[in-house]
DNA sequence: TTGAAAGCGTTACCAA
DNA sequence: TTGGTAACGCTTTCAA
């Protein structure tokens, strides 16, 4: 293991031209070397000579020219706004990228909190995403996807609880949460049903249509639905159990397991017995509720698998379809435990 | 609200030639306005000639062709790897991403999950970041970091437990948290403490140093220290739980919150008393552990604020130094509540 | 099999 | 005050 001491670390930055030179061919001799190009054949030792000298240069190709140079790049940019919601989204991501760098694409996440949505869109466009995939939690609007399309983006997609207009949509339907709640509730003979609604505003996103969820499986049949704001504290919590008597429900949807894991804790300090008096359901069957006493009933949310969805990308990346394609990805259903 | 029909949004993408040509001036000038060039005075009629051209053919310039001219970037990349193990983590990037921004920086998080050391930082090195903050999680070289410094980076960093040889460390030193917990039980009359060891490789890289610090702070007492593989599931914890007393513990430092309250769900379950015949000490402070009973003593850590950070950040890119600056940035401290 | 040269979009220098 | 032009690093066509 040497120092690499003919390495300078300072010095300008080797370029190809450095590497031609050292090798003592051309510049394009060395661009068909590096990348492999099929349709030329060059001799072995030339190669050899080639890959030499740009080891002994530390040579690293430059994207930027040569993506300026294709007229083309393969980034996908993901913009990342509030914290991620959800422990199902940091897996999921994580997933698509390397679903999306197995098919060559360079992933790049890029930090848009604080922009308005035209600001960020203008934003993205300087690096000419080839696409853009963007959670429900930025901000995207008809006239920011435009500025993407017309700076050279093949695809740009929301992801997210709703479609946007103009771009495919990759939809996790949290209505579908809330229904599947509201339903185990029902067969369990629960009638007048509270629906958490946390406050935090990246929650809001998702806390709106899981409540218009509920409200269409009440309406279904004969059920209440009563929204409850919630701050994720525990003085929030108290408050909420000190009043729930005056309420008149006999079950709650907590929005997720956290929340509910606090409300039942002061349902339970308040003298209100779970599931008893009062049923309890969360969402995201964390394992936590399994620790819970009782052990929390909850929503257990599954996203498809994901390299279909990168192949998806893939696709429309390369045959933009005029009509924005409508994809749901998430599935959910009740698991029953004790607290329901 | 029009529909911007004058905006095709097929066709070619524009350039500052397509607005010089619509402005009717040179490219020259259109960069002039653009930029607010305050080096060359262009008079109003033409600066309003050139906005309007831009806006109606929606052009937005081309980073790559402007850092390429300009023979550097500003783009500071983040690699990300493993899910990030703590909420704290989440919290502290996005604040340094908002210094960073502030100070007129383009951060860029990009996968790197599953790539060797080597192959990693030439991926990074072709986007010619000038700084690149990896977090521990990251493998991170004295190969990888030549490579970075030979392709233009300015100022590398590690972001995590431990420092890097070569790099600049911002340290998260995991150590003073296993210390802080040690000392706490030992202060409260507990001498022979397990110390949970979570088998989760993203995990592995904290607790190790955990360990270490517990050990250290048991050396300097009389206590001893006993290593607690767990995995994250129940049946670990039952079955660690189970042969609890031929352990011959008064203690336990949980690695995290969600560890604690997973072994003392077993330890309850399996008739042993919390605090009495066993203390209870988690990490990070979180809501959870209130609502717990009994309520879970805990270790909270603090991060340095995040701006003076990015002002480092910027102060190294500016003058790189020669020497490799390390920075502590965790603070902990023992929270005591029921279970110790 | 290799080399010369053009051109991608941008900015900065120098001249007008 | 404005315009022409060269150059950044790379790939690719065409010619040798």
């Amino acid at each position: 293991m040497s120092q690499l001491p003919e390495q300078p670390i300072e010095g300008p930055v080797p370029t190809s031209a450095d590497v031609a030179r050292l090798a003592g061919v051309s510049r394009a001799t060395v661009s068909y070397v590096l990348n492999n190009n099929a349709a030329v054949r060059i001799s072995d030792p030339t190669r050899r000579r080639v890959r030499e000298a740009a080891t002994e240069l530390g040579y690293v190709p430059h994207a930027a020219a040569r993506s300026l140079r294709a007229g083309h790049s393969r980034m996908v940019l993901l913009p990342t706004g509030n914290f991620p919601p959800a422990p199902l989204h940091h897996h999921f991501l994580h997933e698509l990228e390397s679903g999306l760098r197995r098919l060559d694409y360079t992933v790049v996440q890029y930090g848009s909190l604080g922009l308005d949505a035209e600001d960020a869109a203008r934003a993205w466009a300087e690096l000419r995403p080839v696409a853009v995939i963007a959670p429900g939690s930025v901000p995207l609007t008809p006239q920011g996807i435009a500025v993407l399309r017309r700076s050279g983006a093949k695809a740009v997609f929301t992801l997210g609880p709703e479609p946007v207009a103009g771009a495919h949509a990759l939809i996790m339907d949290q209505r579908q949460v809330g229904g599947c709640a509201v339903r185990h509730l029902m067969e369990r003979g629960r009638r007048r049903i509270g629906v958490v609604m946390p406050e935090e505003p990246a929650l809001v996103l998702f806390a709106e249509p899981r409540l218009a969820g509920a409200r269409q499986a009440a309406a279904a049949g004969t059920a209440r639905i009563e929204p409850l704001p919630l701050h994720h504290d525990e003085e929030s919590a108290a408050a909420l159990a000190a009043r729930w008597r005056t309420l008149g429900l006999d079950a709650v949807f907590a929005y997720d397991d956290l929340h509910a894991m606090l409300l039942m804790r002061a349902l339970q300090d308040a003298g209100i017995e779970v599931p008893g008096e009062t049923a309890v359901v969360g969402a995201d069957d964390l394992m936590l509720g399994r620790l819970l006493r009782p052990r929390l009933s909850s929503v257990r949310m599954e996203l498809d698998t994901v390299q279909p969805l990168a192949d998806l990308v893939d696709r429309l990346v390369r045959r933009p379809g005029k009509e924005p394609e409508r994809h749901d990805l998430l599935r959910a259903r009740a698991v029953h435990r004790e607290s329901s």
